[in-house]
DNA sequence: TTGTAAGCGTTATCAC
DNA sequence: GTGATAACGCTTACAA
């Protein structure tokens, strides 16, 4: 008899293809094709090999298959963090679109390091995954380089980059940014504030922070340094920033743009506190369309990405690139949800139905 | 020349050890040796392989190697949903521990369905993990059958109970609510509503609306049908819920406890739509400690559990299993955060300083 | 439709 | 210290 693995107890081994070969009175061959081209077995074998598999609870070896196949039937995606629930949808859609194609879905959580992502990507590139995904492109060149050496295909989800050296899938946060902050334009705001998360080893964020300045910039219009804060995701970040800006009384912004959800309700929080109306005092602008945002009082005005199709989409697009295919970039939309906390400026209101010059 | 593998581009294969070997002047035995035991290896033949396989691009292939090992140095979890944030500590903590022990964490996500649960499992263990974590104990028998058939070693988390048939680690839930209930009695509470996620598949909310009701009997007290509220996990739910447990004016809790902060959230916008004071006119309790909790109007009283240790302990105690100790299951304690979302019921106020009987 | 046998890429055992 | 060589468990031509 085998002797037992490392670790495990004392006992028999895990069956494996040829005890159920045996005991079906079938070759090793059949077992194989049993699961995996039944239609080319007889169906009184295949019961019979069925039945014996399970009676001993044998399931095919991973590696064993792997290595004959030369395939592993894995895919790995890398998200940047747990902490909120936006990648829920993503990867969940990504997880079933590949269960329909026979492939496992191998999750890798970087917490927004470079260096985790790059040991998450080696080794899922040791375990053989046969493409992979990743959230942004903010990594290392040489996790690239060993991405490409293999030969594995990828995309970059989250951000729509025509001029990026990798194949994008998502929103283009730039122009979405920049459509946010014209929006807010639009209603006649001048004096800006922004909030957001730390732009370091996220291009996204940056995209969204350069989009918002050039639709300043286009307008004649700039934030002040001191209106501009770039901190930890959190509420309480968001809380800490709406005080801080609205300290100096005589320098208030009319609009406020958030990274996310979750810092804008930190800076409503702040408003309350501070005994400030929104939209009244100020517009305020979230993003990701968190659970709690149309709850809110007022209801925050915010945007939202459809992850599901997105992780619909990559999952869709690692398949296509894996059927020899060519697949293309895409951009998705992110879709405005306008509630209650933005308005026209006061400057404004205050001029009644006269037109804004 | 080999051909390639699947779905790849033409051009030349991966690098094997012997590619490296050969390159390297050496036998494919002394490549292996490098990379598994550097210190039996003559440094100057050390540095000559990991120069030839950093040139080359080589990595070990896994498949192959677990094959040869028996052992895939894997080890899974399961987690029921990434939709909140709150398994992300636990995750990324059971992450470090595992790569600290050269081990990697191989992530499922069950969106609260028993077949999922099944189907991850099943692909975990094809895929030889060595060892395995699952949030909760409400799977179908045959998924921990099918476990224990394998002698991979497991843990439940998230829950402690020391009368169930699998090694547990975590809060005791019921112990916990039951504690909470208690706490609100103190205040002189003797009408309560609960709202909760779905009791369905998850035995951990079951054990704390039963230890809510055991504390309430032991007490003389119940919850009317109508106060107890279950559905799904989100503040809208929480909302929709306080405002027909207030519906009717007659009878009104003056206590409301939540699952979760998420929940809480959605009841406190319902009774500022209502105009009710919080807990003027009734205390409100959550669970979990949602980032945004203590910055609510009024801060929320809840309860937080050490994620991050629940994962550290989870992967030692796995790591353990496998060196072959017997670690025993383990209780962890909530941490109450008492903030300005409870207080004395009004009876109680109303009676100054008198005791409550 | 089924069986035989040659891999798949690595590690571990045993000589040297 | 190093090199042959035999596994590891499965799949897939190819033959029957």
């Amino acid at each position: 008899m085998r002797p037992d693995a490392k670790g495990k107890r004392s006992g028999e081994a895990a069956p494996r293809a040829i005890d159920v070969a045996r005991a079906a009175g079938v070759s090793e061959a059949t077992v194989s094709r049993t699961f995996n081209e039944p239609g080319k077995v007889r169906p009184e074998v295949r019961e019979r090999v069925l039945a014996v598999a399970e009676r001993v609870g044998w399931l095919p070896h991973g590696a064993g298959s792997a290595l004959a196949r030369r395939r592993s039937l894995m895919v790995g995606a890398i998200i940047p963090t747990l902490a909120s629930g936006i990648f829920a949808n993503y990867v969940t859609a990504m997880q079933r679109v590949l269960a329909e194609h026979g492939m496992t879905l191998l999750l890798g959580v970087s917490n927004h390091d470079p260096d985790q992502a790059k040991r998450d990507v080696a080794s899922m590139l040791i375990r053989g995954v046969e493409a992979l995904a990743l959230v942004g492109e903010a990594y290392e060149s040489d996790l690239f380089a060993q991405i490409q050496s293999r030969k594995v295909p990828y995309v970059v989800t989250h951000t729509y980059n025509p001029t990026s050296a990798h194949p994008t899938l998502g929103i283009d946060n730039f122009a979405t940014f920049h459509g946010i902050a014209r929006y807010l334009i639009g209603f006649g705001h001048r004096t800006f504030g922004m909030i957001v998360p730390p732009r370091s080893n996220n291009e996204r964020v940056t995209a969204r922070v350069s989009g918002v300045m050039a639709a300043l910039s286009e307008n004649g219009l700039r934030i002040r340094p001191a209106h501009m804060k770039e901190g930890p995701w959190s509420p309480a970040f968001g809380r800490d920033s709406l005080h801080e800006i609205f300290a100096d009384r005589a320098q208030r912004p009319s609009a406020v743009i958030c990274g996310n959800d979750q810092i804008a309700f930190g800076a409503m929080m702040a408003a309350r506190e501070a005994g400030l109306e929104i939209p009244g005092d100020f517009s305020l602008t979230g993003f990701d369309d968190d659970p709690l945002s149309s709850l809110m009082q007022p209801p925050l005005t915010t945007w939202r990405v459809d992850n599901a199709r997105l992780g619909r989409l990559t999952a869709e697009f690692l398949l296509e690139r894996l059927a020899g295919m060519a697949p293309s970039p895409l951009r998705l939309e992110a879709e405005i949800l306008e509630r209650g906390s933005t308005g026209a400026a006061a400057a404004v209101r205050s001029l009644g139905s006269e037109n804004l010059t």
